[in-house]
RNA sequence: GGUUCGGUAGCUCAGCUGGAUAGAGCGUCAUCCUUCUAAGAUGAGGGCCAUUGGUUCGAAUCCAAUCCGAAUCACCA
């Protein structure tokens, strides 16, 4: 049971029973009691003098007394401070929350579990992955461990970009410049391999356009003129017309890439029940078109193309079909999620694609809805903001980007330095090594970017590494191998009886049975970062309490049970905590 | 220009459904390992919460205007 809504339901039943209003238990405001004031929850009475034209200590005396015959035995004393009720809440109730409660206790409970499809990742396959896809990944897999610790069941599904002007780029440049290498001749993973002749596309355009402008031409014709260019488009109509050669070289290349993909996945833990690709889906949304237009949606104009108005809602006209009769974008999205919907028909399809397409997932979601397609009202866009470098954007076609892969392997060397140098892992094989490394590595990365706020961009700054102190993921790590450590020592068969709670064990307590409230808010509001910055503070916590007071030499044996118990749900829930953001927990680091 | 989102400590970020003295981490300085893992703990220092005005008992939080930054407004995906 959750105490705060207790308390709010209780006040309001309260205010209705000594003065006959009616109060619902939302517009109660409760807080935790700041350390200085005697207390554990307070209520804010402001909000009710007006309405009951009562002073605010007279309010705070009649509902204090009120409160505490309504919940008896578990407030137990309370005092007015300036319009602020803070309610003391007995030992015995919280004594009572850990004593009974098994882990699986402290996770939400669900009613109502939903069938909700998250679709991540969704790669180019002209480039290998950088930061910001890394970014994308973890909050797609987080988003979709939060919403099964809520009990929902997930499908996680990718959309792979592997068509289109860009394709062609990496293509020709091969053609022009590779002497049919393959990246096992060059030794490269096959994104990277590819990657680089998408670089080397961008290198001999820029030369071209130069050389075009030194001999007179303007910057803009240039710019349309150069050769590569020119053959760039030339390979796509021919891409679309299924010629033998281009669809060979096409998937040849594609396969590398996959291949390179793969290793990555595997690597940072990134995994699709369904991949679709849009070499299939980009012809999708006819039927819907033709729809449209019977319903009077869309509308037709001279040249054949169709448009739908969406001025009224405040948006601009958008066109969903070319005069050739071809799709456009938004209209392959609306085939997709016709598509996924008939499939798996979920509850709901979370995107997760950057802020940069806000306005298109605005737009798609209204289209679906005039369309009343029945995927219409689940969709959501989990828009992320870019991660940034301190100078600026990076840009694949420039390198300047931070790798994927680089920066993985990075971080797991820094790991594996750290933690040879403190050397508490004698004991260790090799592969138990090399594990540890990972999880260490890969847990200070995930975190780092998975902490902050999702909507809001970011900055990384390569010159500085990343943290494995203070709020990171290697702290929230060593902390639970601390607590599994002293568990080895003490075991956990323990019989507990009643004690008188310290101030830190209190607040621990207090601290655990938040942590639903904290999951349900993450999935709510597709918000990983509330999970981090709530586990960094259990976790600081603890170790606060760890240095103040002994578990195994703890002043008594209730104590000491008490505290194993504790550490015992503490442990469980980083793990939990950590498991929602895609990241392990050692037991031993 | 329209729309949307941002501006909080030297840096990176919380707090934003209005509430008690605005919080973390990093960095700086100082303390703590003969005692359960020091990837830890404790303390110090650091702020006109972009600016101005408004709403009210009370504003970092709500409203308006201004300044600065970003995204978007493609028959690219």
């Amino acid at each position: 049971m959750n105490l705060i809504l207790n308390l709010k339901q209780h006040t309001a039943h309260c205010i209705h029973q000594l003065y006959g209003v009616q109060i619902q238990p939302e517009q109660v405001l409760v807080n935790a009691t700041k350390p200085e004031f005697e207390g554990d929850y307070t209520i804010v009475l402001f909000a009710f003098v007006k309405q009951l034209g009562k002073s605010p200590d007279l309010l705070g005396n009649e509902l204090g007394a009120a409160m505490l015959t309504a919940m008896p035995g578990v407030i137990t004393d309370f005092n007015i401070v300036k319009g602020f009720l803070n309610f003391s809440i007995s030992n015995a109730f919280w004594l009572d929350t850990i004593k009974n409660a098994t882990p699986d206790d402290l996770l939400p409970k669900n009613n109502a579990p939903r069938k909700i499809m998250v679709e991540y990742s969704s790669p180019n396959t002209n480039k290998p992955l950088h930061l910001g896809h890394l970014r994308n990944n973890f909050l797609g897999w987080s988003i979709a461990e939060i919403l099964k610790l809520q009990g929902n069941e997930v499908v996680k599904t990718c959309i792979v970009n592997d068509r289109g002007i860009h394709i062609c780029k990496s293509m020709i440049a091969w053609q022009l410049f590779a002497n049919g290498a393959t990246p096992s001749d060059t030794q490269q993973k096959g994104d990277h391999f590819v990657g680089d002749y998408y670089v080397k596309y961008n290198d001999a355009y820029k030369a071209q356009v130069a050389e075009l402008v030194a001999g007179g031409m303007t910057q803009e014709l240039a710019e349309k003129e150069a050769p590569i260019q020119k053959g760039a488009q030339e390979m796509l109509l021919k891409w679309e017309q299924g010629d033998a050669a281009t669809m060979d070289l096409w998937k040849r290349m594609n396969t590398w890439v996959y291949e390179g993909f793969d290793t990555t996945y595997k690597k940072i833990g990134s995994d699709f029940v369904k991949t679709y690709y849009e070499s299939k889906t980009y012809l999708l949304g006819k039927e819907l078109v033709e729809q449209g237009l019977t319903k009077k949606v869309f509308y037709q104009k001279e040249d054949n193309s169709v448009w739908i108005d969406l001025t009224g809602d405040g948006l601009d006209e958008k066109i969903v079909q070319r005069k050739d009769g071809t799709s456009v974008y938004m209209t392959q999205d609306i085939g997709l999620a016709e598509v996924k919907q008939k499939e798996f028909n979920t509850d709901a399809s979370i995107y997760v694609v950057g802020d940069e397409q806000n306005y298109h997932f605005k737009v798609l979601k209204l289209i679906c809805q005039k369309l009343q397609l029945p995927a219409a009202d689940g969709i959501y866009h989990l828009s992320y903001g870019m991660v940034e470098l301190p100078t600026g954007k990076m840009k694949s076609r420039e390198g300047t980007v931070v790798d994927a892969d680089d920066l993985v392997d990075e971080m797991i060397n820094i790991s594996k330095e750290k933690t040879e140098s403190l050397g508490k892992v004698a004991d260790f094989t090799q592969p138990q090594l090399t594990a540890l490394y990972n999880t260490i590595g890969l847990g200070a990365l995930k975190f780092f970017l998975l902490r902050v706020d999702p909507k809001k961009k970011m900055i990384f700054n390569p010159e500085e590494s990343i943290d494995f102190h203070g709020f990171t993921g290697p702290f929230i790590q060593y902390t639970h191998a601390r607590i599994k450590s002293i568990l080895r020592k003490t075991g956990t068969d323990i019989q507990l009886t009643d004690s008188e709670l310290l101030p830190l064990e209190k607040a621990l307590a207090i601290e655990l049975t938040n942590f639903p409230a904290v999951i349900n808010e993450a999935a709510e509001t597709l918000d990983p970062s509330k999970v981090a910055i709530y586990i960094f503070n259990l976790a600081k916590l603890f170790n606060s309490f760890y240095a103040e007071l002994s578990i195994t030499n703890a002043e008594s044996e209730e104590k000491k049970h008490l505290r194993i118990k504790l550490s015992i749900l503490i442990a469980a829930t980083l793990q939990k905590g950590m498991r929602a953001l895609g990241i392990d927990v050692p037991e031993q680091m």
